[in-house]
DNA sequence: ATATGAAATGTAAGCCGTTGCATTAAGTTA
DNA sequence: TAACTTAATGCAACGGCTTACATTTCATAT
C-alpha cells in the first residue's frame, strides 16, 4: 500500500523504518516511551520522507488537535489586533496553534464561522462579547467546546469572559466630559444591534448623561458601522443640527479618528470648536491630531489573561473564571470645555 | 470537557432516518442524487438531531476540506487588514472558510503556519511576498498544495504571484521627492532580511537616487521593526544627523506614521521643515497630519484577484498566473520641496 | 405484463492516525 | 541461571465520512 507519488504516511515510515505504526506515532506523541536508538531511527526517517502528520486523522484519533479558534467582529481595524497578537503568543508558549476568522460583524457569518473552527476540531474558542442567538449557544454546549467570551465583562452570562466593563468605563469618560461643563452631547456609536459592546457603551453614556440631570432624549445618537468614513459622515451630520453639540462621543476610536476628520475637513478645530472621544486606545488614538482622549483598554494583558483561562479550560476541564479588568479613561488633548459663547 | 450526550455521528442520523450512511452523506454533498422526499427527511433529522459533519473524518475521505488558509507576517497594523478582508469575502461567495494565522514576520513561525495550516488540511495557502527557505518550498511542492503569494509581484519565483512591483513604485515616489529638488535623503525601512518586500522598496529608492545623480552610500538608511514607535525613533535618530535630511522616505505608512509623531514631539514641522513619506496607503494616511504622501496599493483588487487565482489553482488544479497590478504613488500634505535656507 | 434503462439507494472498503492490551526483550535479583 | 519486573514494541480495533460499485426501485416502452 505504499505510493511512491503521494504525500508519505505513517505506514510508509513504519515500514521504512522497520518498526510499526504505533511506535513511530510514539516517536511523535510520547518519545520518553521510545528508547532512544529506535527514536532516532525512526526520526531519520520522518525527515528523509519529510513526513508529516495528517491533521485529520490525527484529530479523529486523537480528539484533540492544540488548535484554538476565534472568530472576531473584524479585522479591518485594529482594534482586536493587539489584544489577538498577545492572544497568540501565548497560546503558542503553550504548544497551541491560532486559527482566527473574521465575521464582518455579522451573527450570521459568526455562526458559519464558529461551525466551521469546531467541525476543523479547534479544542477551544475565544470570541468576542456575549451577544449571540440561542442556536449558537445550544451549539457550543452540546459540542462541548470550551468557549470564552472577551473584550466584555458580564457576570452571568451564558460563556465565562474575561474584559472590562463597557458600561462603566464609558460612563467615567463621560463624567470627565460633563465635568468639563459640556451640557450638548452627541453621541456616534457603532451598531448595537448583536454588539453588546456597543451597547454598553452608549448605556454609559446614558447612565452619566441621567445622573448628571440631564436628560438622555436630548442626546442625539448616530449608530453606524466601524469605520473611518461612517464616523466622518456621522460627525458631519451631527454638527449639521442648529444647535450642533460641543462634545462628540464616539463609541470607539476608529469612529472617532473619522470625527476628527470630518472636524478637519469642515475647518471646525478640535477641541476648542468642539471636543471629540474615542473608546479602545488603539494605537492610532495616540497619534492624531490633536491625540485623542479615549478609554484604554489593555488589550495585551486581556489577551494573555484570556489564552491562560481558555488553554486551562481546554487542558484540565476546568470552568473558566470571568475575570473583570480595568479599563480607564485616558484623557488627552481632543477633549477641552465647550468654549464660551 | 466531555459531555454526557455525545455528538451525533452520520451513522446516528442514517439510523434515525432510516436510510444508509451513503445517502446521508449524498444529501450533504451532492443533494441533486437523493429525491426529494428522502432529501427532506433526512435534513430534517439532521437538523433535529444538530448533526455537524466530523471535519477531520471528512477531509481523510474527501481529501479536500473548503478550507484556504492564509499565512500573514502581521495581524497588528492594518497593511494585509483591508486586502484580506477582500479574499475572505471572495471565498466566502465561492463557499471556501478562510483561516488567517500570522508569523510576526518571523520566517520560524512561517514555516511552523504553513505546516500547520497544510496539516489541517488547507486546500489551498495564500503567502506574503516571496521570501522563504528551501525547505518550505520543497515541502509546499511536495505537498502539492497550490499556494500563491501576494503583496510582491516577481516574474519568475517559485510561487505564482498576485501583487506589485515594489521597487518599481518607491522608485516612482522617490522620482517625485527628488523632482521637488530634495537632495539630502533619509530612510526608514522595515527589516529586509526575509521580508522582500522591504528589500524591493530600498532598491527602488537607490534606483532613483542613482539615477538623479545621487550617491546612495551617502544615504542614511535605518532598518526597524514595523510599528510606529519604531518609526518615531528612527526618525529622532534620523533627525540628529549634523546634515539632517529634507525629506524621510518610510519604508511603509506605519513607519511614516511614527515620524509624524516625533516630528510633532520635536516641534518639527513636517513639510516645511522635513518631507515624510510611506507605503500602502493605509486608511491611516489619509487621517494623519498632514496627510501622508504614499504609494496607493489596491489592497481590494489584489485580495479579490488572490482569491480567485487561487480558488482555479485549487479548483481546476491549474498553475496560477503571475499578475502585476498597478501601485500609484499618491500625493498628500506631507511632501513638499525643501525649506530654502 | 415484461423487458429495459435510469434513478435511487445500499454496501463496504478505504483514508491515517492513536491507544488499550498483548507480547517480547531487557534488566535485576536471589 | 531461573524467576520475575519493567521497558519497549507490536497488534489491531476504532473514529466518522466519502465514494466506487452493487443492488434495488421505478418509470417507460413494448
Amino acid at each position: 500500500m505504499t505510493s511512491n507519488r503521494s504525500v508519505p504516511t505513517l505506514y510508509d515510515v513504519a515500514k521504512t523504518a522497520g518498526v510499526s505504526t504505533a511506535t513511530v506515532s510514539r516517536c511523535l506523541n510520547s518519545p520518553e516511551q521510545v528508547v532512544e536508538h529506535t527514536r532516532k531511527r525512526v526520526l531519520e526517517v520522518i525527515n528523509q520522507l519529510g513526513y508529516t502528520p495528517n491533521f485529520g486523522a490525527r484529530a479523529m484519533a486523537a480528539k484533540r488537535t492544540y488548535t484554538i479558534g476565534a472568530v472576531i467582529p473584524t479585522m479591518e481595524n485594529a482594534i482586536f489586533a493587539r489584544g489577538l497578537q498577545a492572544f497568540q503568543e501565548e497560546l503558542r508558549a503553550g504548544g497551541y496553534t491560532l486559527l482566527v476568522s473574521s465575521s464582518a460583524y455579522d451573527p450570521q457569518i459568526e455562526e458559519e464561522q464558529i461551525k466551521a473552527l469546531i467541525a476543523r476540531g479547534a479544542d477551544g474558542l475565544l470570541l468576542i462579547g456575549h451577544d449571540r442567538t440561542k442556536t449558537v449557544s445550544e451549539f457550543l454546549r452540546k459540542q462541548g467546546t470550551p468557549a470564552l467570551a472577551a473584550w466584555s465583562y458580564e457576570a452571568d452570562a451564558e460563556l465565562p469572559s474575561i474584559g472590562f466593563d463597557n458600561r462603566r468605563a464609558m460612563r467615567s469618560l463621560t463624567e470627565e466630559v460633563l465635568a468639563l461643563g459640556h451640557t450638548r452631547i452627541g453621541v456616534i456609536s457603532g451598531i448595537t444591534d448583536g454588539n453588546d459592546r456597543a451597547r454598553r457603551r452608549v448605556e454609559g453614556i446614558s447612565d452619566a448623561v441621567t445622573a448628571a440631570g440631564l436628560d438622555m432624549a436630548g442626546v442625539p445618537v448616530i449608530e453606524t458601522p466601524y469605520d473611518i468614513a461612517n464616523g466622518a459622515e456621522a460627525f458631519h451630520n451631527l454638527m449639521q443640527a442648529d444647535t450642533p453639540p460641543t462634545a462628540v462621543i464616539c463609541g470607539n476610536d476608529v469612529l472617532a479618528a473619522g470625527a476628527l476628520k470630518a472636524a478637519g475637513e469642515m475647518g471646525i478645530e478640535v477641541p476648542r470648536d468642539v471636543s471629540v472621544t474615542g473608546f479602545d486606545d488603539i494605537e492610532l488614538a495616540g497619534i492624531l491630531t490633536p491625540p485623542l482622549t479615549t478609554v484604554h483598554v489593555p488589550h495585551r494583558e486581556m489577551g494573555r489573561r484570556a489564552a491562560r483561562t481558555l488553554l486551562a479550560m481546554v487542558q484540565k476541564g476546568i470552568t473558566g473564571q470571568t475575570v473583570q479588568l480595568e479599563a480607564k479613561v485616558c484623557l488627552r488633548g481632543s477633549l477641552a470645555g465647550p468654549k464660551a459663547d
